[in-house]
DNA sequence: TTTAAGTAGATGCAGATGCATTGAAATACA
DNA sequence: TGTATTTCAATGCATCTGCATCTACTTAAA
């Protein structure tokens, strides 16, 4: 084999250098905590990317009619999206009404509780989770998946179980 | 932020959690990515109500100070901040805006680049980095560091970092 | 039953973010 | 050199978020 040194090997050689140093370098928690917030943010960005390239909505209104979908014909209440979804209250109450605005999804009164609405998804709703599914499975492939195998997706899921509520 | 915690909350995902483990179902990479992002939602909420409660500004704000020491005395760019950051560019002229306003950082010229500014921090920056500094630590090793034993702290900051840019 | 306390949801307002665009300066390039 | 392209930063505008509060209804308590 045969080595050759030049401004650009050399400049490699410092950066593989610096990395190793990283890597021997046990990082501490608020590194992990630094890392969780950039990277989540920066994948999530990415993936709102591919969504609005092609015209859709934001992630938000997908994740609503999602759990709508996944609640059958009679709905949410608000307070339920809220708890599943860790939003707050004011926001929930306002991604409905655009919901609403744009005829995803239609709000009834609770059958059970005179204060309450229920929150339904309508055909179209439930068209838009269609054609936004190839989308999003793709970004999340792209931005996400492709950087991590099986296990270490696991791996991931199971830390991030500990963090949640 | 938009992620709200309660107790009812609470109670929703242990249940969640239990049934995951009961089925010892193996998470596709959809889920590991929703949980990433519902993880480091929740748990920056719950940092950010730390900060507020004790009427520190948000934890973006830090961020940024932060950068700007560990850059010295020269300062940083916008351009720089951003890169660093991952935040928009527009994210951080504004931010900036506010702590000039806030009289936590300067804005000069930029001397070799008639376009640029140099961003700066003043002592009154550095007083509120040392101020925050304590309440935003424990707030990270109550909300987060707790839950994560060194191994699982440094697990995590190396699968992250495969997702960054 | 009457009153008090709690819960569901909406909303006014201030502040933050996203998008598109602008102006100015640097760089590329013919 | 002169023109085109790219980069840095700011900003007008619309939308979204956070906070506090409000109304309406339910539940608890006397």
């Amino acid at each position: 084999m045969k080595y050759k040194i030049d401004a650009d090997a050399l400049k490699f050689y410092a950066l593989t250098m610096t990395e190793n140093l990283k890597d021997r370098h046990s990082p501490d928690v608020m590194e992990s905590w630094a890392r969780l917030q950039r990277a989540s943010g920066a994948v999530l960005s990415r993936v709102e990317v591919h969504l609005k390239a092609e015209g859709f909505p934001p992630l938000g209104w997908y994740d609503v009619l999602l759990e709508l979908r996944r609640a059958g014909g009679v709905g949410l209440r608000p307070v339920d999206i809220e708890k599943r979804m860790l939003l707050a209250q004011y926001n929930v109450s306002r991604l409905i009404e655009r919901l609403v605005a744009a005829s995803y999804v239609d709000k009834r009164r609770a059958p059970d509780d005179g204060r309450g609405v229920m929150v339904c998804l309508r055909p179209e709703g439930e068209a838009l989770l269609e054609k936004m599914w190839p989308v999003y499975r793709e970004a999340v492939e792209v931005e996400f998946a492709a950087h991590l195998d099986e296990e270490e997706a696991e791996t991931l899921w199971k830390l991030l179980g500990k963090l949640l509520p």
